[in-house]
DNA sequence: TTCTGTGAATTTATTCACAGCA
DNA sequence: TGCTGTGAATAAATTCACAGAA
């Protein structure tokens, strides 16, 4: 319905290309640790396991950021892609499941350090609801949507049974949140103006064994032809 | 250099096909429960949200499944794919990190209920190691490279931070492993004949927040335009 | 020279559209 | 009629290959 003609997306930007800025974001905080300020497409490449011309085709839709015959600065790369996944505002969280996951969640440091302000947890044990972790209070889960809504909370991060999953979601999209990271192994149902992201922990491992399948039975051909 | 021409796989299969395998499974789940016992591509597109074509197309690569002018019989592709995706062995899994999210992995019912099978765990922290975590012995990290072998294990999955990744990882190939699937948010250097897959929480959430602030952005857009 | 940025070529994946079977 | 299975058409993503800037 709308023309695309706004400058900072002349092209709409394929999907892989999103999914691979994170990758990148690692890479730079790797080189800067080394002190290396230049980077090429080729290094870049070569660490994160994609071809030259990729890298460079990726970097090139939001911008010319490169010097031909040097490379990229590796500084002024990393604040650019911070900036287009949206990561110089600090986005607030809320966890719904304080079970281990959730802990695991709240304990590994990578959310914190791209940004990420976890503002509540929920629980429906009451043993837990009151208490903290890891410094955020714990409320129980009839409290999602006052709390959710008071707290201005933009991402809600599911870490519950899958039997409880579509009711939290529910909640959420009641409490006008904008994403749900959704670890329950089920499907939700939400309004399609609410971005949903499914990390499902079993269909990694089956990924996993269907090449192993596939490897055991090419082995028993070999033999047997 | 191969020609490939086994009837198992006469055209190679797409990889997001693969990828889209683990999320059937779990819709024949569904249609199970509710007695439901044959499907159409119709409504298993419907659920998994993907096209009806796609759907038909995915499942032939495997074998004519299907019934025209009925559909699928849901146990018999519940079956075949199982098969496909090698889930009907049960597979020799090791944790390494018996943190919280090791614990989170170990509780989660999907991987037993997948046919995997937790063999052994593993811990740096010595205060752990002696103990069981849900029926599973935890060892030291340097029991690894031995137990592994011994207990003729397929997959190590690891939970520890960044930093001890690498450690692990090069202890898991040496002691043979044939996979692993990487929680750590860091790139694991093995040989390619060992499968590895990543799972980056952070990335997850990032790739969220590039469509969130993508969607801020085009909001102003429309109100200075 | 070296390395970026990018059209063109190629490869891969998705969707259409319909023949064929129940 | 209703639905699968599948070639053909389309769309999307990747890779090549080279012009152009430092």
């Amino acid at each position: 319905m709308v023309k695309n003609s706004s400058p900072s997306k002349r092209k709409s930007i394929p999907e892989p290309t999103i999914a691979r800025l994170p990758r990148y974001l690692r890479s730079f905080a790797q080189f800067s640790q080394s002190n290396q300020l230049v980077i090429s497409s080729k290094e870049l490449a070569a660490v994160s396991d994609i071809n030259p011309a990729q890298v460079r085709k990726d970097l090139a839709y939001f911008g010319q950021f490169g010097q031909r015959g040097v490379g990229y600065d590796v500084k002024t790369l990393d604040e650019k892609m911070r900036g287009i996944l949206g990561l110089n505002k600090s986005w607030r969280l809320a966890l719904i499941g304080a079970g281990h996951l959730g802990t695991a969640l709240l304990q590994y440091g990578g959310f914190a350090k791209a940004g990420f302000k976890v503002e509540a947890a929920f629980d429906v044990d009451p043993s837990k609801v009151g208490w903290e972790l890891e410094g955020v209070k714990i409320w129980g889960t009839p409290a999602i949507r006052q709390v959710v809504r008071e707290k201005k909370i933009e991402i809600g991060v599911i870490a519950v049974p899958a039997s409880q999953a579509q009711r939290v979601a529910d909640d959420l999209v009641d409490a006008g949140i904008r994403a749900i990271l959704n670890f329950a192994p089920c499907a939700l149902s939400v309004p399609k103006s609410v971005l949903v992201r499914g990390v499902d922990l079993a269909s990694e491992l089956e990924h996993l064994t269907y090449f192993l399948e596939k490897s055991s039975k090419s082995d028993k051909t070999k033999n047997s032809g």
